[in-house]
DNA sequence: TGTACATCAGTGAACGCGCGTTCACTGATGTAC
DNA sequence: TGTACATCAGTGAACGCGCGTTCACTGATGTAC
């Protein structure tokens, strides 16, 4: 397969992302190789170096590729829902749900990738494209809580780090009667009696 | 340096597992490697065998080990406070703190290492020792709640997904102002206005 | 307490392996005329 | 529209490297008498 055209060459680089963007979510970005996101997308390894700069290039684009996918699904959801409040109480649920606690690959890149990026140098394309995710996140949770102001509220920083926390803290102990517990614990205390919004 | 006396092998040990239990913390599982935690020791990394079984073993042993030494931290918190209320109050502000927040190495286990274990298979050592240090964690969160009950309290639950996730959150935004604004939005939503307990 | 010998903690070279990355090569694609 | 040629997406072998683990070896330690 020598020489493929433009849009089978971008074609290739957008599968080659998505599948690392999976990949790096379920396994780490050490436990992903280069190798494995060519053959995932079909190709050979040596092709690599045609679509990304480097390994850390590519995690970094696959974090933006990953928050940016899940910023347009709540994106979806606060579309769809008849009220603010609805759409916040489906977006909890969702998040909060053995089922997102059990697909990490398609899941949430800020709670997948926190503790890989807490460990990365400070500067650096993946460090910024979480933040971007961060940001994006947390601006959205403060659209569903109705606040008005600009900047994103303490608030919304409290529930993000609980709804990340809760699901981490879930999957490293799934198996265990434990992570239901805590799933349902964050979901009934985000759902129910809200502190004074 | 050919055999050591026993009372020297087991210092030895001890050693390289303090070595392991601070270096895991801060470069994650993957990110150590058996020559590294030898040499911390200031051993060679041949004699890695005599002491344990695998590096798996040795991370497994070293995730007991930093959850039983901020165990007992805890415990002495507790204990040193005029009251139970108190001591709460010091522990969030401890934990919550950019001191806590710089210093991995030194701090939370469960913080550290939730990413990694999620990852794990469901059974295995370290997904056993994670747990049980997850457990303890809980434990002591509701003592420091007054809650009476025989069983981990869903608030207690709630606490330690938002304290893990906020110091979580906090790594990966470091060096940005997000980062410092997480961590006291989590301070300061434990200890004002708690609800009702 | 002294002697003879087995044990074993630590050494350092070596192993097979898979990693990220490079490179010469292929031949269809894209471009210039 | 056709022709000539440069470009470059993808291949697969190869690179240096560091990993986890093994092993023959050393000689002081620990033990049996």
């Amino acid at each position: 397969m020598p020489r493929a055209t433009r849009a089978q060459a971008e074609s290739h680089r957008q599968e080659v992302l998505d599948a690392a963007a999976a990949l790096v979510r379920r396994r780490g970005i050490s436990g992903v190789t280069v190798p494995e996101v060519m053959s995932a997308a079909g190709l050979t390894h040596g092709g690599f170096y045609r679509h990304f700069r480097s390994k850390n290039d590519l995690v970094a684009q696959a974090c933006t590729a990953a928050c940016a996918e899940k910023n347009e699904e709540r994106a979806r959801i606060l579309a769809a829902a008849p009220d603010v409040e609805t759409a916040r109480r489906t977006f909890v649920r969702n998040y909060l749900s053995p089922i997102h606690r059990d697909a990490p690959s398609q899941g949430c890149g800020i709670a997948a990738l926190a503790g890989d990026v807490a460990r990365t140098d400070t500067d650096g394309a993946l460090r910024e494209a979480f933040l971007t995710g961060l940001r994006e996140f947390a601006d959205q949770l403060d659209e569903l809580g109705e606040r008005p102001e600009n900047e994103t509220s303490d608030e919304a920083l409290v529930e993000l780090a609980l709804m990340t926390g809760a699901l981490l803290l879930s999957r490293a102990s799934a198996g265990d009667e434990l992570s239901e517990r805590i799933l349902a614990a964050a979901r009934e205390h985000l759902l129910s009696n809200r502190p004074v919004g």
